[in-house]
DNA sequence: TTGTAAGCGTTATCAG
DNA sequence: CTGATAACGCTTACAA
C-alpha cells in the first residue's frame, strides 16, 4: 500500500478532492470525470490509507475486546459471535488477553486508543482504567458482570437459572453438595451462580475453589474434595469445563455418575452433550452475547443511542444423564 | 483521549515538538523543562493519539492474524502465542475469521491495510490477495502450509511423523486402515499427514473426508464408517477433535477401542491426555508456532531480514492407550 | 537545548 | 461540478 491518493489525482488529471469524492460517493461528480478517475484508481491499484482516512474521519472502525484466556469455548464463542458482527457493521476486531500478562492497566489503555469501543469480560481490567474510559466517554459493554454505571452490560441470566437447578438436585433427594469452582470476584457471573444456588440450598452447599475455570483445574480439585471423608452427593459446577474435570476425577476414583455423586456444569458447550455421562447443565447464549455487544457497542458509536443498557438474556435448564436418574427417561 | 499534543505544548510553555521529544525521549530535553512537560501531561492525563502516531511513523504497530475459526484447541493456542510475543513487541493484534463468511478477499486486504505483518493459517485467503500482498511487500507468515516464495512459512514437521505413526500401527499388526479427515487442499498439513502415512501403508488405507475437523464433524462420519460392511482395524484422524469424535462413534456402536478399532489423533491437545481412552496422538507445539510467527514478523517489519524463511518444528509422537496394547504397559 | 515547519494521507468546507 | 486548502495529531529534520 503505498500510492497515495495524489498520484490518482495527478494521473486522471484532476483534485484529490475529486478522487475522494468518487470514492466515496459524497458530494457530485460528473460521470465522464468520475470514469477517468475510477480508470486511474484501477491503474495504480489504489486503496486509501486507513490511517490517512480514520485521521480525517476521527474514528477507527474498530472495536476491541480483552478477555482472561482462550481455554474453552466459552469466551471463543463470545468472541467470534462479537467478531463477526463488527466485521458486518465495518468494524476490525482487536483482541488482548489479560491471564499471565503483567501491566495489563497499560494494555487496556493502549488498546483503548486504537479503537470506537470495548467489549470487557467481568473484571479482567483493573477498576481504575474502566473508570477512566468511562470518563472520558469510551463506550464500553461489559459482559459477564454486575451492571454498572455509565456503560453497558450484558448477561445471560444466573442467578433463577441457580434456583432453577438447585431445585431440581433437591429433588432428587441429595443433601449434600459442593459448588466447585468458587467465585473469585463479586458480581460476575459465577459469583451470581453461587448466590443462587445457596439461596435454596443454604448450609447444605460449600463452596471450593479450583484456581482457574479449566477443565484441569476442576480435575484436581474435584480429585481431592472427592477423597476427602465426606464427600458431597451432587457437585454443581462453576461451568461445563470445570464440570468436565470433575466428570474426570470422578471416573479415576471409581465412583459413578450420577450413582454417586451427581455433577452439573453450565454454558451448555458442546462437549457437555458429548461428555460421559451426558452433562446437565445451564445453557447460555454464548454466541448471541458477542453479537449483541457488538451492535450495542454500534449504537453508543454511533450515537444512535447515549442512555447505557442493561441487559439480561434468557437461560435454559438442560436436564440430561448427569445429575441423577429422571423417572421419563427411565421407565420402570 | 481528546487532548492534544498542542494543549500540552502550551500549558507547559513549550512546542510541540519539545513534548514530543520528552514524551519519547528522542533529542535532548533540559531537566528543568522535562518537568514542565511531565507536569502538563500528568494534569492534562495527555496520552498520544494512535492514529497521529501511526500516520507520522508510518507504521501500525499492529499484526493481523487470519484463521477460519477457533473450534477446538488449535488456532486457539497459537492465536494465543502470536498475541502474547506480539503485545511483548509493542503490537496489538487484529483478527479475522473466514469460515462462514463471504467476501474474504475484500476482508484480509482490509485487514492487511490495518496492520504492518499478517499471520495467515493454511489456505485461508484467496491465492490472489496473497499475491498482492506478496507484491506489495506485505510482511505474511504461513502457518501450517506449504513453503511459498516472497513470504515465511512455519509449520510442524509432518510426513516423518505422521510415517512414525503409520509403523507404529503396523507393528500392531494392523491390515486395514482409514484416514478420518481427508484433506481438503493440497499442501496443508492435514495433506501431508495423510501423503505421510499412505507412503507407508500403500493401498491398505484409505481416505474418509468429514467435512470440518471438529469433534462433531468426526463423530458423524465416523459412525458411518464403523457402520459400513468392512470397518477398517485402526482410524488415524487428521487430528485429536476429529479422533475424539471418533471415539464418541465407537462407544455409541458398542466398540471397544482400541481392542475393536485403534484410534489416533494430531495435535496432542489437552482433551487427548483426558480421552478415554487416552489417544495416541503426535504433538505438535501450538503455541510456539505462534511465537515464532509473531517474532518471524518482527524481523520482517523491522527489516532485520529480508530473505524469506521456512521453518519446520519438531513434533513428538505421544504413544498412549488409544493405538492398541503394548508390552510394557500390558506386563504379561 | 529549543522552536519552526514540513510531512504523513485522508476528508470536507468553501469558493468558484 | 471542481479545486484550493484547512483540518486531523503526531514526528522529525533543520535552524536558531
Amino acid at each position: 500500500m503505498d500510492v497515495t491518493i495524489y498520484e490518482v489525482a495527478q494521473r486522471a488529471g484532476v483534485s484529490i478532492a475529486t478522487v475522494s469524492r468518487t470514492l466515496r460517493g459524497t458530494g457530485p461528480v460528473a460521470s465522464k470525470t468520475r470514469e477517468k478517475v475510477l480508470k486511474a484508481v484501477e491503474e495504480l491499484n489504489f486503496t486509501p490509507s486507513r490511517l490517512g482516512v480514520s485521521l480525517a474521519e476521527g474514528r477507527h472502525a474498530a472495536n476491541g475486546i480483552v478477555f482472561p484466556n482462550l481455554s474453552g469455548p466459552y469466551y471463543t464463542e463470545v468472541l467470534l459471535g462479537y467478531e463477526e458482527v463488527a466485521s458486518e457493521l465495518g468494524r476490525s476486531v482487536l483482541i488482548l488477553s489479560t491471564t499471565g500478562r503483567t501491566r495489563v492497566r497499560d494494555l487496556v489503555k493502549d488498546l483503548a486508543g486504537r479503537v470506537d469501543g470495548l467489549l470487557i469480560f467481568g473484571h479482567t481490567a483493573p477498576d481504575d482504567v474502566i473508570a477512566e474510559l468511562i470518563q472520558v466517554g469510551m463506550p464500553l459493554v461489559f459482559v459477564s458482570r454486575e451492571p454498572l454505571a455509565g456503560a453497558d452490560t450484558l448477561r445471560a441470566e444466573n442467578t433463577a437459572s441457580a434456583r432453577l437447578l438447585a431445585e431440581h438436585l433437591a429433588l432428587h433427594g441429595y443433601e449434600r453438595f459442593a459448588f466447585l469452582g468458587a467465585p473469585l470476584v463479586t458480581g460476575d457471573d459465577v459469583d451470581e451462580r453461587w448466590q443462587g444456588v445457596r439461596s435454596v440450598l443454604g448450609a447444605a452447599i460449600e463452596a471450593v475453589p479450583t484456581g482457574h475455570y479449566t477443565v484441569d483445574d476442576g480435575h484436581q480439585a474435584a480429585l481431592r474434595l472427592l477423597r476427602s471423608g465426606d464427600r458431597p452427593r451432587a457437585i454443581i459446577c462453576s461451568d461445563d469445563e470445570v464440570a468436565l474435570g470433575a466428570l474426570l476425577a470422578a471416573e479415576e476414583l471409581g465412583l459413578a455418575v450420577p450413582d454417586d455423586v451427581a455433577v452439573t456444569g453450565w454454558d451448555d458447550i458442546m462437549a457437555a452433550r458429548h461428555a460421559r455421562p451426558a452433562l446437565t447443565t445451564i445453557r447460555q447464549p454464548m454466541r448471541e452475547l458477542g453479537a449483541r455487544a457488538a451492535r450495542a457497542l454500534d449504537e453508543l458509536i454511533t450515537a444512535a443511542r447515549s442512555t447505557p443498557n442493561h441487559l439480561t438474556l434468557t437461560t435454559e435448564l438442560v436436564i440430561r444423564a448427569s445429575c441423577g436418574h429422571h423417572p421419563q427417561e427411565e421407565p420402570r
